[in-house]
DNA sequence: TCGCTCATGTAAATAGTTACATGATTCC
DNA sequence: GGAATCATGTAACTATTTACATGAGCGA
């Protein structure tokens, strides 16, 4: 029983970062702060301790940089944390983890072509597609039903919900043909 | 300093619901388990410390349900409970709430007809309408420059974000022409 | 009587927030 | 020399999760 605690959201938005390129703390913090990955905490309270999960976990190691300026630790992905990022992405998609929030699914596939290929890529929108369609499905359903019980502001949240999930939808049907046309390209 | 820390979505819900009927907390955990209220958690170790939390503020009340059957703690709204829903629901919407989720937003969307009225709904929907708007202009603004360095996967989850917002948008004004619309009906 | 659902609660552990602390380095 | 920023970290606190505990009523 060595203990080990699931890898949460923000350490597995570290991993796929540090995939990328490895990065300081500091770096990281940034990324946050400054670009669309703005979701996540920039906090040092949030980071830090989340890097040290990780190499405590054995998915990072750090070594202080060579040379001159400030002191600066650098973080960069082991074998396992490769593996690890790889195997969180390819996780088949349930209906649960859609309604949990398409924000962990969308980290997930921002990751996925590069990390694990767009073979990988294209199975994650399949599968996206399949549950967002029968959860849009059953919200009309539900909608329908309670219709004339709910005040009007109720029922339009219902439906705002519902035409989030639909928007999803038909943007899945479009990343995918974007991908199709890709793959015809590439063969060509 | 009566220390008076701040009240969570979860909270904001609970009062939302308890405003419509005062109810136990398993009555509040089963509308959580089965309805479309499903994104909070129906665990007890969450509902009723929220619930003892929310006494203790003095924004809600309980007493022991009369007569036979189960014990059972049936929880209503005070004043001051009313007052601090109300306030919460007709809070200025921000940018920063935008991009925090919609969640917190819709909830108050939801509760805001029968808790404050369809002036106060108009008025949401309208805030959020030109919150969203300037939400989307300035992604798309992002999503032009960053195009050429970004992988395809990691574009289109931006793009997914971005036409997120813009359903939103659409259906911000869809909800107010169905106010409009009903307003003009009204009055006739 | 046996088991299931009702109904309320507690206990331990965890991630994240806010705020503070501390130096070094660069820029003016 | 002084201020701002770089860079890493810690400490206290909070809500939530997971799991456990307990007892009462109901149906077969």
């Amino acid at each position: 029983m060595t203990n080990v605690r699931k890898t949460t959201l923000l350490e597995h938005a570290l991993l796929g970062l540090l995939y990328q390129k490895p990065s300081s703390g500091y770096d990281l913090r940034k990324i946050f702060a400054t670009t669309a990955m703005g979701s996540f905490s920039d906090s040092p309270g949030a980071i830090y301790p989340a890097l040290r999960r990780l190499q405590t976990k054995g998915l990072v190691k750090s070594k202080a940089e060579a040379g001159s300026g400030r002191r600066r630790k650098i973080v960069s992905l082991t074998e396992r944390g490769t593996t690890e990022l790889q195997q969180w992405i390819m996780l088949p998609i349930t209906h649960e983890d859609v309604m949990a929030g398409l924000r962990d699914l969308m980290l997930r596939f921002a990751f996925s072509e590069p990390v694990a290929g767009p073979g990988a890529t294209v199975k994650l929108l399949q599968e996206l597609r399949g549950a967002l369609s029968a959860i849009v499905g059953g919200l009309r359903g539900q909608m329908d039903k309670l219709k004339s019980v709910m005040p009007l502001s109720a029922q339009l949240a219902l439906e705002s919900g519902i035409r989030g999930f639909d928007a999803q939808l038909q943007w899945a049907e479009y990343a995918l043909a974007k991908y199709e046309q890709l793959g015809k390209e590439g063969s060509a």
